[in-house]
DNA sequence: CAAGGAAA
DNA sequence: TTTCCTTGG
């Protein structure tokens, strides 16, 4: 998922205060994934009402968002829109990759494997229309704005970034360095405890930045060239050359300047020029509003404990929460924006 | 992932 | 208090 540029770029772990009092703008549809992958019982099954609707989701960005306002940070949700034509390749394939992974879960369950069930689980989580339209929903009640991208959210985030409109994008994908945003911040979670890709193993993650400035200069190269680096390595929207990790890459990158002077070496790369235009030239909008509001704390309720279930002693230590991260009252935010 | 009670 | 572990919906 995303472009594999991991190995490549000097991050610095940062703790929460240093992030007090910055707008960030998320990722909306990284953070839905992960609260559904990860939200879930031991046997795979994700957190439903008692109508059987998931609300995994909902517990996710409910209290993360809650957790982050009280520590004022501020985050701005970005939808993505409507994906490049050359990311539909990947999307069938990851299509394919969920639907494996279901069966494999339902396997695994009646095979009593409960480790197993739980990893095929994750694999196998979507972020369906409704999870979108449930999240904007409790975004609106908690007063905390969201933008519509036109196209790739990381995109939209990024140039949210680039504008002055927040200090970073919130995300665990790479993308958005690609995409020109300055600032990356990754893991940003309150607890910092996730479990590790292989087994069911816990470790303490804190959040990190990545600065594109300072990336670009330790690697020796352009933000082009970044691009140039990520195409190869393979991003959503193709496949990368077979054989080329992020340092092989790096290195061709320096020494034959682009993509270009690297197929004079031989190198085939498929159809760049369209993903450059997609990193350099994205499709992002200027049309957006990002406004702050109070929260509805009788709606809020409604909404989870109401219609899905939720405690209410726990809903309203989340909202107690929403309301700390502004003053009390509305006083500090309009002291920011 | 996050909350909150149990255990240390 | 801090850490561990189970539950949440």
């Amino acid at each position: 998922m995303g472009v594999q540029l991991g190995p490549l770029l000097p991050r610095t772990e940062v703790g929460l205060e240093e992030l007090r009092g910055k707008r960030v703008a998320v990722d909306a549809l990284n953070f839905l994934y992960q609260f559904l992958a990860i939200i879930r019982q031991r046997d795979g099954e994700p957190l439903r009402d008692s109508r059987g609707r998931i609300t995994s989701h909902l517990s996710g960005l409910f209290y993360r968002t809650a957790n982050l306002l009280e520590a004022e940070i501020y985050p701005i949700y970005v939808f993505d829109g409507k994906p490049p034509e050359l990311k539909r390749r990947t999307l069938e394939e990851r299509r394919v990759v969920r639907e494996r992974a279901a069966e494999e879960w339902e396997r695994a369950l009646r095979e009593g494997r409960l480790e197993e069930a739980r990893r095929y689980a994750a694999q196998a989580a979507t972020v369906e229309e409704r999870v979108v339209e449930d999240a904007k929903r409790l975004l609106r009640l908690m007063g905390v704005p969201f933008v519509q991208a036109p196209a790739e959210g990381e995109a939209q985030a990024a140039h949210l970034v680039r504008r002055g409109d927040a200090w970073a994008v919130a995300s665990q994908d790479f993308d958005s360095l690609l995409f020109g945003s300055p600032v990356l911040v990754r893991n940003l979670a309150l607890t910092g405890r996730r479990k590790l890709p292989g087994k069911d193993v816990y470790v303490e993650v804190r959040p990190e930045v990545v600065e594109l400035e300072r990336a670009l200069s330790e690697l020796g190269i352009t933000r082009e060239q970044l691009v140039d680096v990520g195409i190869l390595v393979g991003t959503d929207f193709n496949e990368g050359v077979k054989g080329i990790g992020p340092k092989r890459a790096l290195e061709l990158v320096r020494k034959h300047g682009s993509l270009e002077g690297i197929e004079r070496e031989g190198v085939r790369v498929e159809d760049f020029e369209g993903i450059r235009r997609i990193f350099l030239e994205p499709e992002v909008s200027d049309e957006y509003r990002i406004e702050w509001g109070q929260p509805e704390v009788e709606g809020i309720k409604g909404f989870l404990c109401g219609e899905h279930d939720f405690s209410e002693d726990r809903v309203q230590s989340g909202i107690q929460k929403l309301l700390r991260g502004r003053g009390g009252r509305q006083s500090s935010l309009e002291r920011w924006f």
